[in-house]
DNA sequence: ACCTGTCAAGTCTGG
DNA sequence: CCAGACTTGACAGGT
């Protein structure tokens, strides 16, 4: 099995090269042209997008393949107070750069709109704002020329008190989404709601890929086995081209997200680095069945713990080194 | 230079 | 029914 890993969003070794700079609705209101504060957004947002090249810069000297892109690139977008605007177009020379380094390098770049876009949802406002978060996402990948390699991670959302009926709701506003959109998301379990069984059985009906999130997992479940649910989550990879030909593999391996427990009192809080024993006892178990994998690394300290993952795996048997940031198993 | 409270958004819990 | 917690990096305002 071929790994590769990847990070999240910024460097901890890259200095100065935030990609979510932003500024608060208040300091907005309080500038009183408000053009040039719209202005001043769009810098930012500029500003950003460009620090993230410079880290997909770094990545590729550092041979990091799999990276995934803030979601604050531009502050304040889909705020009320600023419906009318749309910086997108503004920037898309910023965009198209991006993209066209990460396509040049081949690289696997993705999105995680965050726990504000909840497709569970029973409230037709917070749906309609999640669903134009998606569209915003999309079209920021397609500015930046990227295809439907480049996907946009979410989670199912909140239960409402009925796991059951939140589901079908989820399922519901899914099928209802422009099919564009759709082929844009992956599913990932949650670390207290929609465990990993959950997840998987509606990424299954609505054919979307599940990320494994093996320490969400572990502070979230049934007592089910991680790698006895591996072949189906495996399986969500799988694409029937037009349902036709079965099952087919997609552009893109497998991805799972790794982390560890801050503290036995804190078990839920991403810890600094990553503890390599439950990850490699995991990935010796589907090593046969599973040809490449990428793993997202959520540790605090970033690109940091993946070059201390990367050192603890040289020492392990077993393992080879690809080199700076993939192995073989 | 450094510290503290606050920040767009949603959901859940406890009072 | 409402206030506060949750979680995160970074702002904003203060010393």
């Amino acid at each position: 099995m071929i790994i590769r890993l990847g990070y999240v969003a910024m460097s901890m070794t890259v200095q100065n090269a935030s990609p979510s700079r932003t500024m608060t609705a208040t300091t907005f209101n309080k500038l009183m042209d408000r053009e040039a504060a719209i202005r001043k957004l769009e810098r930012l947002g500029a500003e950003n997008i460009h620090n993230t090249l410079r880290l997909l810069r770094h990545n590729r000297a550092h041979d990091i393949m799999v990276f995934r892109i803030s979601s604050k690139l531009i502050p304040l977008i889909g705020h009320e107070m600023l419906e009318e605007w749309d910086p997108i177009p503004t920037l898309a020379a910023e965009f198209e750069e991006l993209g066209h380094y990460a396509k040049q390098h081949g690289m696997r770049v993705s999105f995680h709109p965050d726990h504000f876009t909840v497709l569970s949802t029973p409230k037709e406002d917070v749906l309609r704002k999640s669903i134009q978060d998606l569209d915003r996402h999309d079209a920021m990948l397609n500015a930046m020329g990227l295809g439907k390699e480049a996907m946009c991670n979410i989670h199912v959302g909140g239960s409402y008190g009925d796991k059951e009926k939140a589901s079908k709701r989820f399922i519901h506003n899914f099928r209802e989404l422009r099919p564009e959109i759709q082929q844009r998301i992956t599913l990932e379990n949650d670390d207290k709601t929609f465990n990993a069984l959950d997840t998987l059985e509606i990424a299954e009906e609505v054919g979307v890929p599940m990320v494994l999130d093996i320490h969400h997992h572990a502070v979230n479940n049934n007592g089910e086995d991680a790698r006895e649910l591996w072949p189906r989550i495996r399986q969500t990879w799988l694409r029937h081209e037009d349902g036709e030909s079965g099952p087919e593999e997609t552009h893109l391996p497998p991805k799972i997200h790794v982390s560890s427990p801050r503290s036995d009192t804190d078990p839920r809080s991403h810890a600094d680095y990553v503890e390599i024993g439950p990850l490699l006892s995991f990935l010796r178990v589907i090593a046969p069945t599973t040809p490449s994998l990428d793993i997202m690394i959520e540790a605090k300290k970033k690109d940091d713990a993946l070059f201390r993952l990367m050192e603890d795996f040289k020492e392990q048997e077993g393992v080879s080194v690809l080199n700076q940031a993939s192995i073989q198993l």
